[in-house]
DNA sequence: CCTCGCTAGTCGAAATTGTCATAGGGGGCA
DNA sequence: TGCCCCCTATGACAATTTCGACTAGCGAGG
């Protein structure tokens, strides 16, 4: 916020602090950016709908242009939301390094820094943690979900998305090769029902690229490694293509246990039972070199029970 | 902020909004680092001295430490408070320079990005820049601060503080070689008037180790090179040596251009007008390949008159 | 003892942020 | 075509945060 005193006015050009977005705002702009709507945002950063709305306009009149591109599948960043958005995770990811670096240096338990992918954190992880918190109220974790291939700070455990982890660090696999092809009912009753392999290829795949949930590893699997999709639609985040399969815009391969509820549900279905088994899968990884510590101890000690 | 509705209550594990220090607490906190006092702040970044104070409580609340320790000469940073104060400048930058990739977009007047040291910019630039917006209210100019060895983001031009820019970029010499020794009256009635560099010895000098602005260089230029000070005291900013000096707490070497003002005012003194050539000063740059526009022509041309 | 510069607190006002409720748009389906 | 669902954005209002004016109290220096 500018201001001088408080009548309106151009700014003086001696005392100068240069209007910047806020943090809420930062988060905001990520949050949609990543779950493709003010609605789903909403969700995730733990404010009403109506409040990221006006979070991101606000936003989009500090930078004077949009940000996003409304679309009827969503928000879609524009350029400049593009440029936002990257600076947007770099000004977030130093505010988190920093309390981390702090809370290392204070005594007591250890903080445990854990780096978390989003969809995972969504909708594995954050749903149970609360559990964590109640048996040890001590215990300070700190979230991240950024990563960086030179990280600035290591964080204390890493749930990686990985075939192996290094064989020099301590992981222990959670899930994820279990991976079904699933899509809404509505989708199904466009398509038709699908009984091979052959009738899926006709319809519409929704992949993210760095997310190895594709086709192709489906088809090889199936010794169909020359079957090709007839049209696939990419995403920029794997939480959209969830999303974008929970409104019927294609089929996507997932793994079980992201889309437990969904399943019970009926808003995800697997006609004809198609599964693969992905080399890929969740892993909690502890770096090479990590002192043990009680913290850890209690937190991986929780994460085994919840496996079973 | 984070919240849960209105309800006070510890965070839910679902939704995450991790609470996070603000952008205006994080210019407070850059701002204090960089000039010593809540009041010295106040000025630099239009904000009164209770709001300032209020903010670096506010923050301290949220890191849970004090980032800095209060004693009679100013504000010092402690250990978590140079985590913070680093790690802001890495957030702050980062939303400057999406908000000049963003005017870079644009069509129209180019936006000039232009990176100016704290010291040169509180004292002089600024002070003077109403001038230049007033004759060009349709230039938007955004200032820096930061800088880095690999920028991430090259600004247009650069007030540069060195010997001799690089001869491939064009450049035009301001001012700064006509450095003075000066402080307060009250230094000097302490320590006596001085008449040689004997005397002068005797007494405190204030230096920042990378503004070259050093006793041994003014000795050397008198032929005293083996002429040591008694004491000298060090500070992190070249700001805060101003203000020691201020406070009459020991000598500084200043260029003259800086301190016009409190030479007039009588807030420093230069007792047996001690001065020598400094081969330091600052330039105006813009690197090269530069391409030439509309606006950094009026920007130099308005700087060039300033300089007559 | 006085003065100066500082930090931090109180009070009141202003600004910002958030929620609730709702309007309106667009897609999908019967 | 009408209905339903999900979405964004707005208005009204309340809550919270931030700010400035003013001041108390501290410590250094003269």
């Amino acid at each position: 916020m500018t201001r001088m005193g408080r009548s309106k006015g151009r700014m003086s050009a001696r005392p100068h602090r240069r209007r910047l977005p806020s943090t809420a705002a930062l988060q905001v702009l990520l949050a949609i950016a990543e779950r493709g709507s003010t609605s789903a945002a909403a969700e995730s950063i733990a404010l009403s709908q109506s409040a990221v709305s006006k979070q991101l306009l606000g936003l989009e009149e500090l930078i004077g242009s949009p940000a996003f591109v409304r679309t009827p599948h969503g928000m879609v960043a524009t350029e400049v939301g593009r440029i936002y958005i990257e600076h947007a995770r770099t000004a977030l990811k130093a505010m988190e390094d920093a309390a981390l670096l702090a809370a290392r240096l204070k005594p007591g338990p250890r903080v445990l820094r854990l780096q978390v992918p989003p969809i995972f954190g969504d909708r594995w992880l954050l749903p149970r943690f609360m559990s964590f918190s109640d048996e040890h109220p001590d215990i300070e974790v700190q979230f991240t979900t950024f990563i960086s291939p030179q990280q600035s700070e290591m964080p204390d455990g890493i749930f990686q998305f990985c075939i192996t982890p290094m064989a020099d660090s301590e992981s222990f696999y959670l899930f994820g090769n279990d991976v079904l092809l699933v899509s809404a009912p509505s989708y199904f009753e466009r398509y038709g029902m699908p009984r091979t392999l052959d009738d899926l290829s006709g319809g519409v795949m929704l992949e993210h690229p760095q997310t190895p949930f594709h086709w192709q590893h489906f088809a090889a699997h199936h010794h169909r490694a020359e079957l090709a999709m007839r049209h696939t639609t990419r995403f920029g985040y794997y939480t959209m293509v969830i999303r974008a399969a929970l409104a019927g815009q294609g089929m996507a391969l997932i793994p079980r246990e992201l889309i437990t509820d969904e399943l019970a549900s009926g808003r995800f279905i697997n006609p004809g039972g198609f599964t693969y088994p992905s080399a890929y899968g969740y892993w909690f990884v502890t770096p090479p070199n990590a002192r043990q510590s009680g913290s850890m101890n209690a937190f991986k000690a929780w994460l085994n029970g919840q496996m079973r």
